[in-house]
DNA sequence: TATGAATGAGGGTTCATTCAT
DNA sequence: AATGAATGAACCCTCATTCAT
């Protein structure tokens, strides 16, 4: 048989960093990574530059990371992790009607997805190298929770199935319209308008499934082409 | 001598393609890439490899493309114009309400989406190589211009910039959510709901702003938010 | 799932040298990595440094072997045929009692492998890395069927399993001993009277074989020794 | 600051380790080697997996071994140290007679070196770092010694350096072929069948040798062939 | 015009060894 | 004495692009 070369590419940090100084490289080493994806964008990103950018050794980086694609992973769940922080906020705020809620998350969602723009794009770039994964999934699965939570409590009276999918589908929504906006380098006006253009959107979904039998509209057979 | 990369990409064609047998070679490398793309994906996908799928030399398809990215790029515009074409055909039946029109874009696109979703996505992991080019905002250009006569059409008594930034609205919407949504790899049955979902939003955001003076909800202000 | 880099490492040249230009270009590689081997010894083999020693570029070598391991299995797999040729040359002569011709097979064997020792060694150290494969098997199957052609003549009243273990007894024995034996790096008197102990060794085992009923000796039963 | 390798291994423990502690570490850091050796192979043996394996910190490893080679060094010559006392009891039994006694050896030879063959095939890989060593040689030496003694009550009537030669050249062939045929991976009868074939083999050639005016044979003139 | 061999910088990863703590 | 984080040279391999034929 041929030579085998392991190859088990793993995505979760080499080693717990309990001690403040493996805490101290992690970070560094985090933040030297998003000060490369920003100045160099996601193509130039390498472990080299990446160490040099921090001022250690490539060694030591792969003493933290197995390999190039957990540290853009673990930049990725940052991300994912104050995002979910930042939805959590919104949606739990119990003493507003949860429309309301809703706007506000997207309003806060676009703004802070504009802040970190040219981060997120490179990461994005990057997003071959870690998609799919089981960490991914995980964490997608959080904000989920997250959402679905709220959206048990803004659509009291629809099925369970219903809710999830509703969940599913406006944390979707409102994720893949603020990354095509956000692509475009807006100045602050047009990204206002664009983000409560997608509010409005959004919302009057939400308004139109809190009555009691909508959705029924006829559906158009697709009638013809290939 | 060695490549030596100048940094300076081109993606127009390097010679206009007039005779017959030129426009086979383009069109044999195009499809040749598509078949890469389809096989080995994104992070696979080289010129050599693009060369000896299609049956000629590296130095051929040099002859017909200043570079990997002017091949890709081309592929995404063959992409972004036959969606051009199926979104012109659906809009153009002058016959159907404009709503019902709209409704059957969205259908048609998540449907071709679907098909393509490997293709797609290969390009989208390969698209940070022609972002931003001109000829990209021109394409872009064109199929907004299609949109922009519907809407024009939809919304007979909104105001031109109103029009246009509904066009702009709905495209990026319908094709942010629609690649989001092939990424998942759903069955027939999910992704019908899906599509309808999104038709439902969309639609009913049309027929919103049909009303007379719609839009005009309270905007609570975004207060406090670290 | 984690990425999954495809490592598919394989043997076999990646190209058929067809061409003149390329036939050369191989054979200035093995050369090359030859001298590498003997110069520099297994463990500092590596293709940068045989592409130097060559005269090209990395490149090259990759273009003719997939693999460091493709290419030290090449020089083995040419070793081990000239060694065939070398058996095949001094079992076929059949003018000759069987008994001789394996004494001038043994002798002739020591020779050549004396004379390559240092190349010998290195591969040797290196052949952890293609130790195993299908090819090298394959090679090794020739061999045996060569010597297995001779023992069927030199021992026509064994059964054919017999004859079979015989070969595979002999070449093995030979190859081993003549492997330690070359190690020492003795001088020419020293390593003929090595040769011909060996020689004498199996001569008289082959002689023996060839007895009606040999090899009935009482085996003392192992007692004891966990 | 950084390795900066001297070139200039050195085998011998750095300290010998004259407290019951130093024995002790001394004695896991061999023990987590053999396992590494086993479980990794020969060509993912490292310090820092050893160390890890022991228990220990690759300082301290660092503190016993000057350097890796050492380490397998010492792990080899346990091995041979062991095989040692193994040949030493087989040739001992002087109340049996010298071939049985030979073939018990051969035996008992073939069974241990089946036994580790994993761990005998990953110190071979790594061999090549402490190969020709002064430790070696003597350890060697030590060996033949053991043989000799041996040899020359077995062989009374012939020269002392013919004995010498003898012992040499039964270690050897023993040892050449044992390490070859337990390469193979053979099942236990099988293995069986390779350990007599050599006893025979080498037996008949002791007794050969036990014989007045033996190897007297014709030694056909080694005419021609480059 | 077509070919495809050749280039070599670039990138990911490993690991022997040191030395501050 | 023990620790283990840090180092960085070394290694394998890829691929965009050129240019002699």
């Amino acid at each position: 048989m041929p030579p085998k070369r392991p190859r088990q590419p793993a995505l979760s940090s080499r080693k717990q960093p309990r001690q403040a100084r493996s805490g101290q490289m992690v970070a560094d080493l985090l933040e030297a990574s998003i000060r490369v994806l920003r100045k160099e964008g996601g193509h130039r990103f390498n472990t080299i530059r990446v160490a040099k950018e921090a001022g250690v050794s490539v060694g030591s980086l792969y003493q933290y990371f197995p390999n190039k694609e957990a540290l853009l992973f673990r930049l990725q769940l940052d991300e994912w992790e104050a995002t979910g922080q930042l939805l959590a906020g919104c949606f739990g705020e119990r003493d507003r009607p949860p429309v309301e809620r809703l706007r506000r998350a997207i309003v806060e969602f676009f703004r802070t997805e504009a802040e970190e723009a040219a981060l997120r794009r490179a990461l994005d770039d990057a997003s071959a190298l870690y998609r799919g994964s089981d960490e991914a999934r995980a964490q997608r699965g959080k904000v989920l929770q997250l959402a679905e939570t709220f959206f048990r409590e803004a659509l009291p009276r629809r099925a369970p199935s219903e809710v999830a999918f509703a969940a599913e589908f406006f944390m979707l929504s409102m994720g893949a319209i603020a990354e095509k906006v956000t692509e475009y380098g807006l100045d602050r006006d047009a990204l206002l308008r664009w983000t409560h253009a997608t509010a409005d959107l959004l919302c009057a979904h939400l308004e139109r499934l809190q009555q009691p039998r909508a959705q029924a509209r006829p559906r158009p057979t697709t009638a013809g082409r290939a």
